[in-house]
DNA sequence: ACCGCCCTTGCGGGAACCCGCAGATTCGCG
DNA sequence: CGCGAATCTGCGGGTTCCCGCAAGGGCGGT
């Protein structure tokens, strides 16, 4: 680490945001020479190869390109390469999704758009040349509920709760996922009842049946298991697992 | 109205859009004496009632209660308040909503957070001095192609697709919406067919077949038709019929 | 080895879905 | 009034979904 030499690229769509970034990583990186910026996914990773930058400070939730889909990429090219994730929502989906592509070893953070300068400030020396994970609490919080048993999803699980938002039947999932058609549907009552989804139980009323697969994509995505951004990557991975056979 | 004396409400979560909004309004509107500011829906409708402000300028898409939802019941109570929505997309789902709650006669305005400082300032004048409509040209555009019939849906299928997207079986639409279950299932083969959501059509794998009814919600999704708010408010009124019988 | 425990798989059936077909109803227009 | 076009509705059947039941197959423990 080169205290005398520091380069920064910051990934925000959000002009107000992008300027409050360059005032904060200046202030809290004298060492910082140089700020590049830019304004989605596609960009930031364009720029990111150009400039072979380490440190990146990036959003999620963008129009071009989302935020995970190039750090991926990104981080697929260059381990080490830096991130600190600056998000306005510590969503399952967001939380899962990025620490499903963090390479082992490598600093990253995820702090909220709502958090104090101090800790974001903090956040930044602590990644860029401490080269130290930084994670917001209640990210650390969600990150804890998601992965342990309580109403937390399994991997299988999750990707199936995909599937089944895409709108795959049992029977092509079953041959994508390599189970048979059976052990689809144990799973598919797994997930409702983790998701809480069955018929009106005691209920006398013979017209509120439901659906339980189409309710189980929406309760998911009400409780922010799913996201828009999730669901166009998943859509992108099942397009091209059609090509691929 | 009293060019002497003027009182706005501010309405968005987002600290830094606030402030930025806070300058703009006080620059666009000398006359403009006092500015309140609320940083949720329902902390707007709260102030809106108290202060009896006749001038709002606020987000859709905030945590604790949406702008169409909070909008929805300040223009109840009083139909003639100019509010003017600032926000991040002009997704179908936000322009169908407010387009669905505004009294008719009531001054209103839509404008993008990526437009220009002169465009808002001159919104801001329009809205509140002139009383005179403003929408901005993208929006405009996703109004006629959302109400014309190009891939354009009637307000009953809309009602429909919701009604899937919440995990409604064929039969308790048709009780919820009086119809046959045979016409039910008319409208969601047209929903089908607007939303191309098919078999795969000339396809010869038989692992690609598709849950219609799942599949639809999520490109209705992508599509921006549906967002998490629209099925938010959904999901309540659902919740409410179910009740009421 | 034996015994639970959990996960997988198959079978079967009742319900719901997707949809072609055809008669009935509505609505507009000359 | 007559006529066409669009919509609403019932019927039927092929497929898919939801799920209870039960027969295996690993795996750890005593």
């Amino acid at each position: 680490m080169n205290a005398a030499h520091m380069e920064v690229l910051i990934v925000e769509d959000d002009l107000l945001h992008r300027i409050y970034l360059r005032e904060q990583v200046s202030a809290a990186l004298p060492e910082c020479d140089t700020i590049f910026e830019a304004e989605n996914g596609a960009q930031g990773e364009t720029l990111a190869r150009a400039h072979r930058t380490a440190h990146i400070v990036m959003d999620l939730q963008m129009n071009a390109r989302n935020g995970i889909e190039a750090a991926r990429t990104i981080w697929l090219e260059r381990p080490d390469t830096r991130i600190l994730f600056w998000s306005n929502y510590a969503d399952e989906a967001y939380v899962r999704g990025v620490s499903r592509i963090v390479p082992n070893g490598a600093a990253y953070g995820y702090v909220l758009k709502s958090t104090s300068e101090e800790r974001l400030k903090l956040a930044l020396r602590s990644i860029f040349v401490e080269n130290q994970c930084v994670i917001d609490n209640e990210v650390r919080g969600m990150q804890q509920r998601s992965f342990a048993q309580a109403s937390g999803f399994s991997e299988s699980e999750y990707e199936i709760l995909m599937d089944i938002a895409l709108g795959m039947t049992d029977r092509a999932i079953s041959k994508r996922r390599h189970l048979s058609l059976r052990s689809v549907q144990n799973r598919l009552q797994q997930i409702y009842s983790k998701l809480e989804v069955h018929q009106p139980p005691e209920t006398l009323r013979e017209d509120g049946a439901f659906n339980l697969r189409a309710r189980a994509v929406t309760v998911a995505m009400m409780r922010k298991l799913l996201n828009y951004g999730a669901l166009e990557k998943a859509e992108a991975e099942l397009q091209s697992w059609l090509k691929g056979s």
